[in-house]
RNA sequence: GUGGCUGUAGCUCAGUGGUAGAGUCCCGGAUUGUGAUUCCGGUUGUCGUGGGUUCGACCCCCAUCAGCCACCCCA
């Protein structure tokens, strides 16, 4: 093994046994997403590092420590392996002028990388779906994204997940809501905690989410944001409130729900399980109407969230999930009869089975338990007894059934699956 | 990035300062054309890697890599 080059810290390999899971998710999420008219759009996987300085924000911790950052030594670029979709998807839509055709419902798949410690759920090359809204102002489409992701977790079978809601107003009241929290932490400069003196003038809100048991009491008496909301931003969170309400989606209101990138405003949520430790949220987002404009484009709001692949599949972990059926494998012993088998064996793929010629001879013995390993439905039997009468022997290999002896063109019949 | 725990056959794990086991899996056999059960036999390994202490270490010490947990942060 010393000699084995190993897979990068936190980047993980995704198994044969484990593929047919993320082969369900996928499906059922792109068949959810074209349930609400979201088109899919595919995006690079390497930027200009700018572009996630610009968006995310200079002093967030994916830019300031988390990125996979690297000079193009062929022109000497500064590149970085994206750790978000957003910037990119609203970068793709403004190069190609989406938006001139109107709103767009978009989404994008794919792996992500940030250099974090790895943890279970947590990885340095992970998968997300994002799901993006450009150019819709009103709650209706926060609304909407929420109430899908509720559709989704009971299409996966996922329960036990719960929404939390917040609002970050507008970038008017947020900054005087900032402003009056930085003084009110100041009166207990020497209380707080390391990480809150910290934050104090870098990001004040952030101290509004710290699990220190010692700060619950100043934290209790902080001022909330909620309480000078400016008034456009109160009815668009009410509003989303009460449409989420009329669709049966049950929500909290965390007020000191603070997401972690730059570019949001008003509404943010997060679903959240305590079922997976720390790493609790599997799917987040929020409204960010500023973000288009401060990349260069015609002002335009947005809305969109993003979900954790892994942490989702995580939680799926006891659903059964229907691995490829095989139906046929083929076993073959003798030159004539290898020849026939070849000829059965694509006979069956013409006719829509999925079978398995058996490979590197060996007795019929061995070849019968590589067919039971494979978990085929049916071992086809073929000797140069068979081959002499262009016959096959079936034997069923998931039930107590007699084994028959029949025709090719039977065969084919007979093997059918009945769905 | 900080702190803690862990690292022995492909997998799940025992083990002792004197150069390693179990179960499972895999391979072969039990009237040489038939799986999954049963029985018999066989291979499992630089005991994560590199140093050090010791007459001698898988077991002690240091470093390093990896995994897990918490923090930080986030999907």
């Amino acid at each position: 093994m010393s000699n084995v080059i190993q897979a990068i810290r936190g980047m993980n390999d995704i198994l044969p046994d484990e593929t047919h899971c993320w082969a369900f998710f996928e499906d059922t999420v792109r068949s959810w997403l074209d349930g609400y008219g979201y088109r899919n759009i595919r995006m690079p996987i390497v930027e200009q590092t700018d572009l996630f300085i610009r968006s995310i924000g200079a002093i967030t911790d994916i830019v300031e420590k988390e990125m996979y950052t690297f000079v193009d030594h062929l022109n000497g670029d500064s590149l970085t392996l994206r750790p978000e979709g957003t910037a990119s998807c609203v970068r793709a839509v403004l190069e190609h002028n989406l938006l001139y055709a109107g709103p767009q419902r978009l989404y994008y798949h794919g792996p992500m990388f940030r250099h974090e410690r790895p943890q279970k759920g947590r990885y340095r090359q992970f998968h997300q779906v994002g799901v993006e809204a450009l150019g819709f102002s009103d709650p209706d489409i926060d609304a909407e994204l929420i109430i899908m992701c509720a559709r989704l977790w009971r299409r996966l079978g996922i329960s036990g997940v719960r929404l939390e809601i917040g609002t970050l107003g507008s970038p008017e009241s947020r900054s005087v809501y900032r402003a009056r929290l930085i003084k009110y932490f100041e009166q207990f400069q020497n209380d707080l905690d390391e990480d809150a003196r910290r934050r104090l003038y870098s990001n004040p809100l952030r101290i509004l989410d710290s699990k220190n048991p010692l700060m619950r009491e100043i934290l209790a008496g902080a001022p909330r944001l909620l309480d000078d909301l400016d008034e456009d931003s109160l009815k668009h969170f009410e509003v989303l409130q009460r449409l989420l309400h009329d669709q049966g989606v049950s929500f909290e209101i965390n007020s000191r729900l603070v997401r972690g990138l730059d570019y949001y405003n008003r509404t943010v949520f997060e679903w959240v399980t305590d079922k997976l430790g720390a790493q609790g949220t599997i799917c987040a987002g929020g409204r960010y109407d500023g973000l288009i404009a401060q990349m260069g484009g015609k002002s335009a709001p947005a809305c969109g969230f993003a979900m954790g692949i892994e942490r989702i599949l995580a939680l799926m972990d006891e659903t059964e999930i229907a691995r490829p059926v095989v139906d046929v494998y083929v076993v073959h012993q003798g030159e004539q009869a290898t020849r026939f088998a070849w000829k059965t064996v694509e006979h069956f793929r013409d006719e829509g089975l999925n079978a398995i010629l058996h490979c590197g001879g060996g007795s019929f013995k061995s070849q019968m338990k590589k067919a039971d390993a494979s978990g085929a439905r049916f071992a086809v039997i073929i000797g140069d007894d068979e081959a002499k009468e262009d016959e096959v022997s079936i034997k069923p290999l998931r039930e107590a059934a007699e084994q028959v002896r029949v025709g090719l063109e039977e065969a084919g019949v007979l093997l059918k699956r009945v769905e």
